[in-house]
DNA sequence: CTTGCCATACTTGCATACTAGCATGCAAGA
DNA sequence: TCTTGCATGCTAGTATGCAAGTATGGCAAG
């Protein structure tokens, strides 16, 4: 008698260990395994009846991607969401998208502003509930200036830190400025259509601080999901605007 | 009688895994294990004194870095260098060190330029020969600029992806202008002093380019160690140098 | 009731065994 | 000579077994 294949699917004739890893890794994201949650080799191997060898990669994976600590001899646990690895890979992502923005700016490939105007539309489209909808696009969105920069490969080595940033951004979904960030978009667009450089990236960076800052709302309202170094929010330590006289000493954001 | 426990040294009190890798990296990045080269687990392993698991761990992670290629049922193979991965890690990495220089000069630390002044003494007092050193001189400063400007957290994420660079680095080792080099070192230590963000930006961005720079030679001269799409070498695209006019179109670098 | 010890049942790290896909070389046939 | 099929030995993917360390709960001694 052929034993059932496993709870949910997975293809049995693909590689096992992909297949694990991007199911944990959803779970994680989308909250659906608790941080602090303790999970072992065996339990998930059962659950999907697969052996403990492929789990254990996943394990390793997700580990390297900070959603899993493991404790030798003593457990796997699912990560807390780090505030400061929250902060770090925002910061990253900044850098990286800003210099994206440079290049595009000071000579945007054609038909880049009719691509980008196309999915401003689209995003337009959505109500503003379907939260889960505009991560979406809002991920195409941003690819897709990569893409047209010519650095399409290194966005993909971002993806990975972005792990961080999705669990933030999944609890934050029913609070989504949806228009706030869909404005800033068309923003973006302009800029890049005027070909100002300046303008595009301080719009990005005030685009991409967003998340930052309802963080510790989030936080406050659900201490026990984060891992904060001392009970502290140490304010993020945020690249200076562009474009703006030097106001004193880097006043430029105060949380906690 | 105990078996001879390895051919070179390898703590056996210590976890397996992680001495593995570091040993793989080592030799790949300095191109002991030249690209192309097939490996496998068993021989790893054999020569390690060791079993397949820890050894096929280690290439999971060298994998993910780019540095060794898996293919399924066939063989894992020294990847050869990428040319555009070289060029992502480049673009990556500068964008990130960009804004953190634009924090530090925003907002200097107390004691960083002394610190970073002690740290050039030491780079001038090398030979112009021992390269090596330098490379490490060179990383250790840059470290600290990252840890300086808070993100310290950061800088290891983006370890992984100085990989490919460390390759190339390694290649160049013979004609790396060090004298050079140190003296952008201390340009930019010049400008955090100054707190001149545009000029130690600038500076820093030609500094890590400099790398880039002697690619092309090194190309030609060990063309199967690389990995060139249709053989051809298309200019990096780089982000614009700030403080110059904009020079026609995007007209920085030109190679191939 | 408290405290310290110990058996036990976990955990992950490592080793080994087995499966299936692929490359290679040789032999048989045209 | 060239082609084709297969045997053989490789590869990595997966499964399972063993070792060693850790937490836990019960029990005994105080």
């Amino acid at each position: 008698m052929a034993q059932m294949d496993s709870i949910a699917g997975l293809d049995p004739l693909r590689p096992i260990t992909p297949q694990i890893t991007q199911l944990l890794r959803a779970r994680i994201i989308k909250n659906h395994l608790a941080p602090g949650n303790r999970i072992s080799e065996t339990e998930i191997a059962s659950t999907y009846n697969v052996s403990r060898q492929p789990v254990r990669e996943a394990f390793i994976k997700l580990q390297e991607q900070g959603l899993l600590t493991v404790l030798p001899q003593r457990g796997t646990f699912v990560s807390k969401i780090a505030y400061q690895a929250v902060l770090d890979a925002q910061f990253l992502r900044e850098a990286i998208e800003a210099d994206i923005l440079l290049i595009l700016a000071s000579a945007p490939p054609k038909g880049l502003v009719a691509n980008l105007r196309q999915q401003l539309e689209t995003q337009r489209a959505l109500g503003p509930n379907d939260a889960e909808t505009f991560i979406q696009l809002d991920e195409t969105f941003h690819r897709t200036l990569a893409e047209a920069a010519g650095k399409g490969g290194a966005w993909k080595q971002i993806e990975g830190l972005k792990s961080q940033m999705d669990r933030v951004r999944f609890l934050a979904m029913k609070q989504f400025p949806v228009d706030k960030l869909i404005r800033q978009h068309g923003q973006m667009v302009d800029a890049l259509e005027q070909q100002n450089p300046t303008l595009a990236q301080r719009t990005l960076r005030q685009h991409l601080r967003e998340v930052l800052s309802d963080l510790p709302i989030i936080i406050k309202a659900l201490p026990d999901l984060f891992d904060l170094p001392d009970g502290k929010m140490p304010a993020p330590l945020n690249t200076p605007l562009p474009g703006s006289r030097p106001t004193s000493k880097g006043k430029s954001n105060d949380a906690a």
